[in-house]
DNA sequence: GTGAAAGCGCTAACAA
DNA sequence: TTGTTAGCGCTTTCAC
């Protein structure tokens, strides 16, 4: 009934503009080789008739493969959080198997720069048509941005923003909201005379570093909704259970918080000092959908984790970067993903 | 460098076994006319040889185009809920423009039974190859699932399960948990002596209702969980304001609940008597990402929104009948979706 | 500067 | 029962 506008394919268009479709086809990729009047007369006919690329067509009909890299950290025993985005990722490539894309893991060491270097070269080295990059190190990252802005590779940034590149998009948290989540979470708990603390374990613990910004999410929040219970700070800068478990003695030998909010996925270890030490009272909030974490979970020692979809992260970049170099579709340059409030009750439907 | 058992096509299959592509074709989809030992040793190959169709290729020379039919509810003002599924078939439908599908959108009236059964009769009359049901209407839900059944047309449930039914796959919320879930918030804000209220606001209670379901995984957790603050129940059988007004007049002329859950999205009305009564220290929990009920979020009244995802509800179902059609790939036939905790702070970034 | 034609992997119609 | 072939919409190569 409705008069819609039928698509048109590149055989029609060239049928009337009166050329041959390889014309069109040079017209439409902007290819040089076109006399100006030609190129006008196909152009008239793509104004009056709307085209859209039959992408089914033209990945059947392309030669080279698209070869991206994802420079992501391995995954470890003590940071299995990369398996998620890595899984994000092969699920991806397998979507993409028909479609002429090719993965290559690049997969570092996040505590040996020296690694992230080295694939950093064999990026420069190989011809890769995109980049997914991790920005775990800084001024190692940026040397790699700037030399895809040069060389016009495309690349998107996963996981952590980076300040001052031109990547095609972004997709990871807003680490400010996550900590402000965070502390709506532990005020809504916290009673008039309660008191709460927010803790780091980290070795590294830079200016501008993640943990702060979601410290600065968290008191902003506060700040805001004028929460006058006691905050105690305290940062442990070590990930040994052993120097958790003295600095946590030393806390709680006179201080006994009601919530305790841990701003990495390192809740673990606080757990398994709560449940050690009959702990019970205490509400725990932390970070990521981890297998330890989730085994707190289960047991009630933690009570809530903060997660920002990461297997997700890992699928829609590549997804990004496939769309932009076939379909020619620009995504948004920040997708802040959503932060998923986990608790005992939800976590079995998370992420499946 | 590794040995890649590198996937074969149907050329190569075809000359390995000594036979022509079209026996190949034949045998790949069972088709009639092949003889045994032809059969056999087109087989012999494939077990050999790992073959994975390419769908690009398949996509771009079958003839027919897919039809699907979406049976679900119009979006009202007064149910604006099922623009966010509608959005995620749309969603989908766009992203298979190229891939021979075709939507057509058979909108019923929620509170129009006839207007179901009237579109059912639609479905049976035209040849769809899958259809996407809301099953809000049960006994005439049923007739249309068994209908299908008998001519073997796929059919996919969305955002209600059908007991008894043979679909496809089902892409929803388990309410039992859902209830769960709030009961988790709830527990977690309420302190020694206070008491709380759920709140069913619906013209329709019948056993086995979907809010019923609700309180049941609501009540299972303050059982298992040995919660003891009193807990009291409303049936609002109205959802005018003015009749809620009413009915909350005279439930809080004598009782002060800490915390307030409401069973489905209903939650703003309850809002705005909250707000107009300055009834300010109550948390007010309820369901779904609405717009009303956003803008009270934003205002502080609702504290919690449970959701689940309804618009990738939507672009799931289609996705699951086009990979089923197309790839042959089996969904599990229960998919259900996260849980999602929406408040204050991270309303923002939710299913954008 | 332009057109013609091969071919991507598969399906389906037709021929043998 | 089996093989051959056209064609899906596009890119790319080659010839004019």
């Amino acid at each position: 009934m409705s008069e819609d506008k039928i698509l048109i394919g590149i055989k029609e268009i060239a049928k009337l503009a009166k050329v041959s479709i390889g014309t069109v086809d040079r017209v439409l990729h902007d290819r040089p080789g076109v006399a100006a009047k030609t190129k006008e007369r196909v152009l008239d006919v793509l104004k009056k008739h709307p085209y859209q690329p039959n992408i089914i067509g033209r990945i059947l009909s392309r030669k080279k493969t698209i070869n991206i890299a994802a420079l992501i950290p391995k995954c470890s025993p003590e940071s299995a959080y990369w398996d998620a985005p890595l899984a994000g990722l092969i699920k991806a490539q397998e979507e993409l198997y028909n479609y002429q894309v090719k993965l290559a893991f690049l997969l570092f060491d996040q505590n040996d720069r020296s690694t992230f270097v080295q694939l950093a070269e064999q990026v420069k080295a190989s011809e890769f048509d995109g980049v997914i990059l991790a920005p775990t190190f800084l001024n190692e990252s940026l040397s790699l941005t700037s030399y895809c802005d040069e060389k016009g590779i495309l690349y998107t940034l996963l996981n952590s923003e980076l300040e001052g590149s031109n990547h095609l998009t972004y997709f990871g948290p807003n680490l400010f909201k996550s900590g402000s989540v965070a502390a709506q979470l532990a005020t809504l708990i916290l009673n008039k005379k309660d008191e709460f603390l927010i803790l780091h374990i980290s070795k590294e613990m830079e200016l501008n570093h993640h943990l702060l910004i979601k410290e600065r999410g968290f008191k902003s929040f506060l700040k805001e909704n004028r929460v006058t219970n006691k905050l105690h700070e305290l940062i442990i800068r070590d990930t040994e259970y052993q120097k958790i478990e003295n600095e946590l003695d030393r806390f709680f030998s006179h201080i006994r918080p009601r919530v305790l909010f841990v701003t990495n996925s390192r809740v673990s270890s606080v757990a398994k000092y709560l449940e050690a030490n009959d702990l019970n009272d205490i509400c725990l909030i932390g970070f990521d959908y981890l297998p330890e974490n989730i085994a707190f979970m289960k047991k009630g020692v933690i009570d809530f984790l903060i997660c920002h979809k990461p297997i997700e992260q890992g699928y829609k970049s590549l997804l990004a970067l496939f769309d932009k170099i076939v379909k020619n579709k620009i995504p948004p340059q920040t997708n802040y993903m959503p932060i998923d409030i986990i608790c005992k009750e939800n976590y079995e439907y998370y992420e499946n």
